[in-house]
DNA sequence: ACATTAATAATGTATAGACATAAAAGGGAT
DNA sequence: ATCCCTTTTATGTCTATACATTATTAATGT
């Protein structure tokens, strides 16, 4: 332990807030050059490794960039990345402290043609779970969902009870960690505007999700793609972030 | 260097991404347990601190938790959390090979008041740029942007010229670092629909930002809040993650 | 003057060891 | 059994050092 330890938080976390802090309040702005590391050595009085951890969690998290020979520097921010919290509905409706009810309104067993509303990629003719649904946050329509699932990746789904226990939560809880890519659109409510109680024109938040599971080497197989439909004016995805 | 390295990329990284590979295909599920660090080791013929490297990057990518005395353990995912890229939009124009042009359509210095529809938080009476312009790809309407700046915070924007650099450009430029919360929603077109030449029922994306710079020790200092306008069927954000 | 080569300064990776810390497991005593 | 204490195991942090890598700067030879 150094002399310039003062609390209980670890020093290569204290040297990463303090240099995280100047590049956020505009001390140090892009282009500038962060102290060489045996600078930042004596400062804290502490050995290199230290100090190197604490740099590259701060490249890691894209507000620096090292070059050999060269030194660190402040980076130039370009793109606004944020950290997307895509909610599992049940959690979202329940954490608002609503009743959450679920109902299922269709199922049945399809199997995959070329021009597929599902873009999930597979060969034609590979079975498809087809599910609709109705998320209800104290017996209002909250969300409209539509899903498929490839029972080539989830076998176990041709058997699960989606009367009772929404997709969702099901495939959560049952198929373990994959890629995702979301799609955020607005659309008419159309045709579905009757189940969320809307009219046709209403504005309406589209959420698409394609996820696939890793293969032990090769690409990834699809697993399922949803689209939830949202009511415009009841919900609102929120995305943080520290950054540009 | 150990024997067991094979190509040129570092051990630490090739130990990660081996782990993640098992958790990503399955092979690990939520809730396994992860060998000891000593087994690692040994399987690698490493040091402890390189294993701990890999196994602290995949603790910050949220793959894995790890328990004093009890292990290493694959973390069960709970919310899709997404890595979204809210695009520039000059640069996301340009980037789809279109031609961008920009047109600012009024400009005012304003003052704060209580029931403002601007969220900054800031004091009755701090005085605000405002700012209506719109974004044209291949001289089609591509986004209607409504901003406001607060002139404290980021006082070189008064004599900023915005009819010819679009004010998220400038901004971007000219304010280093801050934070930022997005808020993404669907909505009717409205009145905006006649400068992006739609319907007023017609749906459209609605992202609204507030940014703010942190301060040397208190809160941040509030610097913008925008609300662009997108006509629905012509963009969607997209995000991509791994995880759950 | 120019191209080539060597020195140098910075980061990147890795090691072996030390001590700290937290939680689980075990052992007694009441 | 219940409570308290000790031991053990596994992770968390840090050190001091070594060598690799890379881009810049300086030196050198023609």
């Amino acid at each position: 332990m150094s002399l310039a330890e003062s609390g209980t938080v670890p020093l290569h976390q204290r040297i990463r807030a303090e240099i995280e802090g100047m590049i956020l309040s505009g001390q140090l702005r892009p282009g500038d050059r962060i102290p060489v590391e045996h600078e930042l050595m004596a400062r804290y009085g502490c050995a290199r490794m230290t100090v190197n951890k604490a740099l590259s969690a701060l490249v890691e998290a894209g507000l620096i960039e090292r070059r050999k020979r060269a030194g660190t520097f402040v980076s130039r921010p370009q793109i606004h990345m944020a950290a997307l919290a895509i909610p599992d509905i049940k959690a979202e409706i329940t954490g608002r402290g609503q009743v959450y009810r679920y109902e299922l309104l269709s199922r049945g067993i399809i199997a995959a043609t070329d021009g597929d509303p599902v873009r999930l990629g597979l060969p034609p003719g590979s079975r498809l779970l087809h599910l609709t649904c109705r998320h209800l946050a104290d017996n209002v329509p909250f969300a409209l969902e539509e899903r498929w699932i490839n029972l080539a990746a989830v076998p176990e789904a041709a058997t699960a009870d989606f009367a009772t226990v929404p997709p969702g939560s099901w495939l959560l809880a049952h198929v373990p960690w994959h890629e995702a890519e979301h799609r955020i659109k607005a659309a008419a409510a159309g045709p579905h505007g009757a189940a969320l109680a809307l009219a046709e024109q209403s504005p309406c938040l589209v959420l698409e999700r394609r996820t696939w599971r890793q293969g032990d080497g090769a690409d990834g197989e699809p697993v399922t793609y949803v689209r939830q439909v949202f009511p415009g004016d009841g919900f609102d995805l929120i995305a943080r972030f520290t950054g540009s």
